[in-house]
DNA sequence: TTTTCCATGTAACTCGTTACATGATTTC
DNA sequence: GAAATCATGTAACGAGTTACATGGAAAA
């Protein structure tokens, strides 16, 4: 239910046709969340059904028409309950770059660095994008401010463990340099 | 394919059946992933039929016969390759209580703090329960400590937040105090 | 003139969950 | 004797994605 929440977060600030909902998500709110295009359709149909929004055409010169949709009342309180409900719950963020790192070990630290380099790479770019997009009135904006707090955690996450790896892939140059006849180590 | 790795990951240090896989699970990482039963038993066969894990049946006692599953060298590289797709990957985790937190304005920043105490006390919960956790050997042990770093980030973000409201709220009892027979003004 | 933008959608598919089913066995 | 545990599954459903389709208008 929290897309549904967005949405009619959204219209209730504004009316607001699917494509231009769709547009705004992606390149206002792209770092925190992401809503295709075929699913905003799909919600706001349902929601259409449901009488939480109405529509109506619209045409503006020689475009294609468009459904522009406005919060009904019922749309109105079911607005107040799902944020209620959101604001008192939690759920789980999961992380699907930890499974990586659960098994690292199995790897050589110089080259599970390497790899986590790259990773890195993106993260920043991340950031920056986080960094980059436009301000918006009132508690939207805690949107991008959280995304860029745990953004910055993760890139802190991301460094003590490439210290420790880097840390490990000394350990183990240290130890072929002792040992130079034998084989290195298992890990 | 993080949750394939996973298992893999997982049988590579030891062959386990799919009930003690999903218990493990559930046990020991329920606070970073969770993959529910009929997922796991899912997964096994398909892995089973792309030969990256072989069964053998197994019987302790007089209790249900097991199916034991053993990674094979096909499971090994496909483990190699996914763990470095995952290492050098990045994506990006989703919040859904942020959505309600865009549109937290929508309500009175009293009742706002009061629902956003409750979400807090089960961020508490889940804190606690990550650290307490039993540990576990080599970097496994990471998805814990990440998580344990994550959560209590949140909690600051969320203490942030509340921080806020209270402020919002204090001042609004003010602009009551100071003209006590006006309403309150519009948010 | 070809590409991109605007604005809508449909169909097929994947992934994962919920709910249910089985049957013996140990614990309360 | 009832309930929980062990160990396996199946069937149905739902949410969301990808890929595709349409067709005119503006931009390159």
């Amino acid at each position: 239910m929290d897309r549904e929440l967005l949405l009619l977060g959204l219209l209730r600030r504004q009316e607001m046709h699917g494509y231009q909902l769709h547009e705004f998500i992606d390149r206002d709110l792209t770092v925190c969340t992401d809503l295709k295009k075929p699913t905003a359709y799909f919600l706001l149909d349902k929601m259409l059904t449901a009488g939480w929004i109405a529509e109506k055409a619209e045409q503006a010169g020689h475009r294609p028409s468009r459904r522009v949709f406005a919060i009904t009342p019922e749309g109105e309180a079911a607005f107040q309950r799902l944020l209620r409900a959101n604001l008192a719950g939690w759920s789980r963020a999961h992380f699907p770059g930890d499974i990586g790192l659960a098994f690292v070990d199995a790897l050589d630290p110089a080259e599970a660095a390497q790899l986590l380099r790259h990773r890195r790479d993106i993260l920043m770019a991340e950031l920056a994008a986080a960094r980059a997009t436009p301000t918006h009135a009132g508690s939207l904006q805690w949107l991008i401010e959280h995304q860029v707090q745990h953004l910055a955690a993760e890139l802190d996450w991301l460094d003590t463990v490439l210290a420790r790896l880097d840390h490990q892939a000394q350990a183990t140059i240290r130890s072929q340099a002792r040992r130079p006849k034998q084989q290195v180590a298992a890990r």
